[in-house]
DNA sequence: TGCCTGATGTTCT
DNA sequence: GAACATCAGGCAC
């Protein structure tokens, strides 16, 4: 089966979790690539108070609550954009929102978008999209098709994942709906 | 090393 | 008009 099939039935949380392990092929448009691996998630659904699609479809969240394997891209503080995977059936809101990434290969193509090489690449919601050139301009973006395709990997063992309370956030903050790769050093806090 | 704050646009009330 | 799923730089310790 597909992994956006897969995606498509899923909960929030069970995706957020799927979705650990897999892999995103980012083509830029100078002709260079580069591979990374998610190691960090966050799952968000329209039962949930801290998810953008808590209240309901606008213009702003539409794209979460069309099919899933669909890109979310929000604007938030001004200056900072964060990705989302679409997931769950269409017509319900939820997506899980991608934290941290770790860079396989194309690390310079990378860099070259981040004032700061390393670890401080990738490891948050903002610093990932700034590195992978991801804007507005992706929102609703296939991730079936280029220049940014999501790669299925399997699944991570539950042993290999942490789950701990959401960051960044002021609402329904005990859930513990962030998921990373236990040990994973490009994970956006310990 | 670690806390504090400024920058800054979009969305919703 | 306020809130916001943030980051990076500056300054104090």
């Amino acid at each position: 089966m597909k992994l956006i099939d897969e995606l498509e039935e899923m909960s929030a949380v069970d995706a957020a979790r799927r979705l650990l392990g897999c892999e995103l092929i980012r083509e830029f448009e100078d002709g260079t690539a580069a591979r990374v691996r998610i190691v960090e998630t966050e799952a968000y659904d329209q039962t949930d108070a801290a998810s953008h699609s808590y209240n309901g479809r606008t213009q702003r969240t539409d794209v979460m609550f069309g099919p899933a394997g669909r890109l979310y891209v929000y604007f938030t503080y001004g200056m900072h954009y964060c990705m989302n995977v679409v997931v769950g059936p269409e017509g319900y809101g939820a997506a899980a929102l991608i934290r941290a990434v770790e860079p396989i290969n194309g690390e310079d193509f990378l860099a070259r978008r981040r004032p700061k090489p390393g670890i401080e690449l990738t490891n948050g919601p903002a610093k990932l999209c700034q590195a992978l050139e991801v804007d507005k301009s992706m929102n609703g973006h296939d991730l079936t098709d280029r220049p940014l395709v999501l790669e299925p990997k399997p699944p991570l063992d539950d042993a290999a994942i942490v789950a701990t309370p959401r960051v960044g956030i002021s609402k329904a903050i005990d859930m513990p709906w962030r998921f990373c790769e236990a040990g994973n050093s490009y994970l956006s806090r310990p």
